[in-house]
DNA sequence: TTTTATTATCGTAATATTGCAATATTACAT
DNA sequence: ATGTAATATTGCAATATTACGATAATAAAA
């Protein structure tokens, strides 16, 4: 097969498992951090920043965005995107409370 | 190409997304919230409980055993997996740390 | 409206991941 | 040593992800 069993697991579940995935390539946590130190992000420094294509860079924001983690409006011919630093911290939270009801009684 | 470019982001980011990895699938998040449940783990339980074959249940454990997240020893027939508690909580800080420095200042 | 600068999408190739059947290995009991 | 019950490994097929060149779309400026 291949392709993930995900009508398997419950909601909870698979709403980890799919916020850990955006996180789970070095170029979205490059980009998020990046575009944290911004006080404005165009696209093309991250870019230059990364050393990544236009295209893949693009790609991986695609990913941050439709995830609900971006913001953005467009300035001049430069898009600026922004961290939603709300639905951010919706994530710490869902990870913190999975990692807080984790624990360990064996061994 | 297909191969993440590893070598171009920095240690930090790199592990941030290592981690992100462990639980980017949502077979392994269900493993890891079953063993949290029991005082004994043996891996056939976790096969009843999950929609998923023996091999691959052995091989999602390898991956979480891999990132340090397992202690395991054999007790009679049955390999007793438990949670690596203090590893568990190097994880939870090192994405709280991500997320804590990580802002949003434009838009 | 044409040009220019920037970002998004398409098409494609390469690598990675997921899943399972078959088989091997392991640890204990007899 | 042999048998038994459990987990690990191997081999393979299918799907997903990553990356980039070429091209399209978009928005502002000339």
């Amino acid at each position: 097969m291949g392709a993930s069993k995900l009508d398997i697991y419950k909601t909870d579940i698979n709403t980890i498992a799919t916020i850990a995935k955006v996180f789970a390539h070095p170029a979205r946590v490059a980009i998020l951090q990046f575009i944290s130190k911004q006080d404005n992000c165009i696209c093309n420094d991250i870019v230059d920043e990364i050393g990544l294509s236009q295209p893949t860079i693009s790609q991986h924001l695609k990913v941050i965005n439709d995830a609900g983690l971006l913001k953005g409006n467009y300035k001049g011919k430069s898009l600026c995107y922004c961290i939603n630093i709300n639905r951010f911290r919706e994530f710490q939270d869902v990870f913190n409370s999975f990692f807080n009801t984790t624990s360990s009684n064996c061994c």
